[in-house]
This record gives C-alpha cells, structure tokens and sequence, in this order.
DNA sequence: CCCACCTTAGATATCAGACATCTGATGTTA
DNA sequence: TAACATCAGATGTCTGATATCTAAGGTGGG
C-alpha cells in the first residue's frame, strides 16, 4: 500500500489506471474491455466517474466505444510521447536513453525587445535573464538553447548552469510550466548555431520557439531551441476534426 | 431550425454547442459559465451528459473548472488550428486566403519498397498508385508533394489532377481519412525539390512525412510533403504531462 | 481595529439506480 | 434461403441524492 494519499479527483486516478492496465498488457490491443457496471465494480466507483474517465479516453484515442456493443482498446493506444507532450530537453536526452549534459556559454542581464514585452506582457524596463547554452547527449553537442525569463520569477544567485531550467523553475521558483505554444521552423544552416553543433553541412536544424505558460497562464519562459536533425525525430498525431 | 435531425450523441451535441457559445462571445475568455444544474437546465440534457461534455471540454484545454467555485472559459481557449488538426494541402493554402492550384508532375503504378510493406501492411505485388504534384498558392509553389495510396482503395478512372486526395478518397472512394502520424524533419536543401519551389539558398525546407488513417486504422495513404518555410507557419500546443 | 475562527451558500465531485437505445446473435417463418 | 422477430447485453441518458471543496461573510477576542 502506497504512502501517498491520493487527493487527486477520481477520474484522474480511474484515467491512469486504466493506461496503465492497458500498458501493462492487462488489456491488450484491439481487447473488449470488461462492461461499464462491471469495470465501475472493479474500480469501486460508479459507473457516472468511470463513464467521465472513459470519455476522456476516448477523446485520447486510447480507447474506442461502440454502443451497444463496448468498450475496446485502441489499435493503437497513443500514449504518444509526440511533439504534443512537452517535456524539457534534459528530458527528451534521458529517455533517449543518453546522458545529458550541459555547456554553459553566456548568461545576462538584458531589457525586453518589442517581441518580448508583447510575449510576457512586461514592462518596457522589466529585466530578464538571458541563458545561452549547448546542451549535450554523451557529450556531443546536439541541442543549442537560447532561454529568457524574467528576472522577477527567478530566485537569486541560483545555479542555472547545471539543470533543465524546467525543474529549476519548479524547485527553486515554485512555478510549473504547465504547457507552451511552440513554432516550429527548419533552418538549414545558422552561422552561429551550426559550427557551435558540428553541423555536416547537409545537415539541417529544426528550430522550436516556445512560449511557456504556467497552470494560471501567465508567460514564464520564451525558449529557442536549435535542434540536430539527425539526433532528434519528432512526430506528432493529427486528427481531423 | 435546421432540416438536419442530428444523430449524433448528445454529448457531442453539447460540446459543440459549447464550443459555439465561446466562439461567438457568447462567453467570453475567463468568464464564469452557469453552473451544471442551470447550465443543464438551459441545454435541455442531464447533468451527467453535461458533465461528460465538460470533461472533454476541459481536457481539450478550451474551459477550466474547479470544485466548489465554477467553470470557466479558458484564458485562451484554443481551437489550435495547430499542426495537431489535420488538414489537407488545398485546405491549408486556402485557409490562408489564398487559391490553391496543382501542378501535375507524374504518376506512376508501382511495386511498393521495403518500407512500404510494413506501413500498409501489404503484399508484396500490391499495386501502388504514385503522384508527384507541386501545390501552389496564387499560382506561386509553396508544397511539393508526394502521395503513394493502395490502387485497391481507388476507383479506376478518376482525375486526381485537379483535387485533393483526402477529398477525392472521400468522395469518390468513400474512405474518410481519420487522423495521420507525422513525422517532421527539417531539410537545408534538396536537389529536386528545392528548385521546383524556386527556394532561395537560405530557404529551408519543412518535411512532412505522413502515414494516414481511416477511422477503422486502416493504412490508407502515405504522403511526404515538402513545405517552403517562408509560406508556411506551424505550431503546436505542447502540454506538460 | 484587526485577525483568527466559524458558519454558510453555492459550486463541482461522486454516488446509486433506473430507463432508453443500439447492436449482434439467435431463432422463426414464409 | 432470406427476411423478419425476438432477446441479451452493452453503452447512452436521466433523475435525484450526498460529499466535498471554496470563497465570502459574520463573529468574537485581542
């Protein structure tokens, strides 16, 4: 038995739940799922939270429901992990399964461009922290990251040299992005950015401009991200409406 | 009134209901909805298909709602229009307010390669049709595209010269392509391509390389589109899990 | 006057049980 | 054999109740 009390809505557990049983092959592809009163019996709860958790499931494509007949899993349960899923990119080298490290090159204090007071609202004389770094997978350089955030979110004299910038935020800030609009661009070649990642010179970089948001909305971090296009592949599920 | 009894679920119905209201400022961004009881009184359906509706609704990042205080319009309610929403050429070209015409390279029936086995999950000597267009955009081209698709899912005899093959599969050949996985890749420069989209040197290019479905995930069409990346903007809502 | 505590109204979260409708399978009959 | 009738079981929808959370307002002691 877990420690943890979960104080989270039940749906939300019913939800991980049943991807997890559905990852762990409790359920497997294309399966019938067991009936709604039966499954809401197993999970102890009703059958109005279990329907709520499904219909999200649903929207997710994990899972299919024909009425009258059941409840099925997907064919292809997309837990996706796509482009849709924003992690950082401490994050993205991790599950690579490489190790990521860091090359910190410059770190400043500078105002806001037009486009900046425009992205986080700010103020004409608002400081913001500005963090240029490579960041590496087993020490090859793949990623070049440009970051800025106000200064006013950050916590002073902090050690942004070493981390995602994601978790410093969470850690020492207290603020959890929470999603983030993000441009993506190809590149084929950046004076700048390309010797700094050893770009072969048919090699091209895939560029991601992120405004950061957190739970409440409010603009966090603008990030630009140079990413190798051999190193990296992002996909990402389009469903037609 | 409209002549068209809607079949559909009610939920959906509320949904888009809902998603109408907030479209057309009948709520506006951050106001407070009525609550379940009225709100439900209002649509004429039950709370808990209300709620069912709601849930989806805020799982899609359109409405936020907390226990004990209310539901709320999203700050920024997106109805993306991001690279999520699958959309065809011609409809993307023309959602930008300018006329889509094609130019018509070549088509070919032919033995599918290695790859193409595995993505259709098909036979060896299965006959794919193979059309190489160029997509304009008042007249100017902006998209090279290449389109492979099973000639058993094609009526004989059709002119896919002039249309768009999602609309053509659907129209003529009753297949309704449901959702695609994408594969994005940036791309400096391509021998072929990059001349045929008159690109500049520093132009790069944006691959699209998609697998499409139809709603029982039956491989239906693949396509790589190659996108001039001055005429084409993406973006995406990337949400923290 | 202010702050800590209590109470309460109103909203969402969850529950229980019923009925409606759809689908697929089975059986029946012309 | 084919068309129709029936039925079981599943999801869809409805009703009405209780639980829990939140914000706001009231209350009393300092």
């Amino acid at each position: 038995m877990s420690v943890k009390t979960d104080h989270r809505h039940l749906y939300l557990q019913v939800i991980d739940r049943i991807k997890k049983d559905i990852e762990q092959g409790v359920y497997k592809e294309k399966e019938k799922l067991p009936s709604e009163f039966e499954l809401a019996k197993q999970l102890g709860v009703s059958r109005a939270t279990l329907r709520e958790a499904l219909r999200v499931l649903e929207e997710e494509n994990v899972i299919i429901r024909r009425h009258g007949v059941g409840t099925f899993v997907s064919s292809r349960p997309m837990f996706t992990s796509g482009i849709e899923q924003l992690s950082s990119v401490t994050e993205m080298i991790r599950q690579a399964g490489r190790k990521p490290g860091t090359i910190f090159l410059s770190s400043s204090i500078q105002k806001p461009t037009e486009d900046d007071i425009k992205r986080f609202q700010c103020h004409k004389e608002e400081d913001l922290l500005v963090v240029e770094r490579v960041r590496t997978a087993n020490n090859e350089p793949v990623v070049y990251c440009i970051d800025k955030v106000p200064c006013k979110y950050l916590p002073k004299g902090i050690a942004y040299e070493n981390e995602s910038l994601l978790e410093i935020l969470h850690d020492e800030a207290n603020r959890y992005i929470a999603y983030a609009i993000t441009h993506i661009e190809p590149l084929g070649y950046h004076e700048k950015v390309s010797p700094v990642l050893q770009c072969e010179p048919e090699t091209a970089l895939l560029v991601l401009k992120q405004m950061h948001f957190d739970e409440n909305d409010e603009p966090i971090l603008y990030s630009i991200d140079y990413f190798k296009s051999d190193k990296f592949s992002f996909h990402v599920l389009r469903k037609r409406v």
